[in-house]
DNA sequence: CACCTTCTGCAACCCTTGGTTGCGTATCAC
DNA sequence: GTGATACGCAACCAAGGGTTGCAGAAGGTG
């Protein structure tokens, strides 16, 4: 029936920044907060923001070399992602569905009585 | 490459107040704001102010009857909703995909090359 | 009609979060 | 050592999700 997901994981690549992040990480196979802030229309703090939330939902992990810290995708938890993006979007889509089946079959039930009113 | 989405689309069923909202109101065929807010922990007002959201961006529209305010689904915006996760859904997989086939390639290429390694 | 209930809308107010600027600090390169 | 670079922390602001409180419109019943 109703899809569980898990919420914080849900509103990790609900975020349209973030989303980008992700691509660009999985564009690039890594990147530090400097180096993707460059690529988004935001700051560099706010870029650490993100992927400090990313971090916590496990859907990027951290290296530290030097003074930079490279974070990479965590492919596994990417694919729960994306598998409850699937679940969410089934979920409705076989709602719609079988809306929609049923709206046809009133429809087809109108018709049949139109005609037994004809017989009639 | 990078899909393509309506931020405000996604953000809309970012929330998981509103996607429980969309489920209910799904499987319930309509409701008001009082009525779903009966199935949901939050009140009525926020609710009222989820409907505002999700009317804004297509996804459910209202009919006053009297004192009452009917809130429906529009069916063709939800599934674009659904097909947008998909969309993302499916740029991700085959990132992933992608990523691991080259990490096969590279594990085969370093077979291969041992082995021509040896021929030589 | 009057009264009471109920459904809605509006306003004020919190707290979290996405974003900024500013500053301090650690590392690298010369 | 000095300067540039990459990071972290703190203060601050605006928007959003949530609450309470109250006023008004529509329905039911004496």
């Amino acid at each position: 029936m109703s899809v569980t997901v898990d919420d914080d994981l849900w509103s990790a690549v609900g975020d349209p920044t973030r989303r980008r992040m992700l691509d660009l990480l999985l564009s690039e196979g890594s990147g530090t907060a400097t180096s993707l802030s460059e690529h988004l229309p935001v700051t560099r703090q706010a870029v650490a923001k993100h992927l400090v939330v990313l971090g916590r939902v496990g859907l990027v992990r951290a290296t530290t070399a030097g003074r930079e810290k490279q974070f990479r995708v965590d492919q596994a938890q990417l694919a729960r992602a994306v598998a409850q993006l699937a679940d969410v979007g089934a979920a409705w889509d076989s709602r719609l569905q079988r809306i929609k089946r049923i709206a046809e079959t009133i429809q087809r039930g109108k018709d049949t009585s139109d005609e037994t009113e004809k017989k009639q």
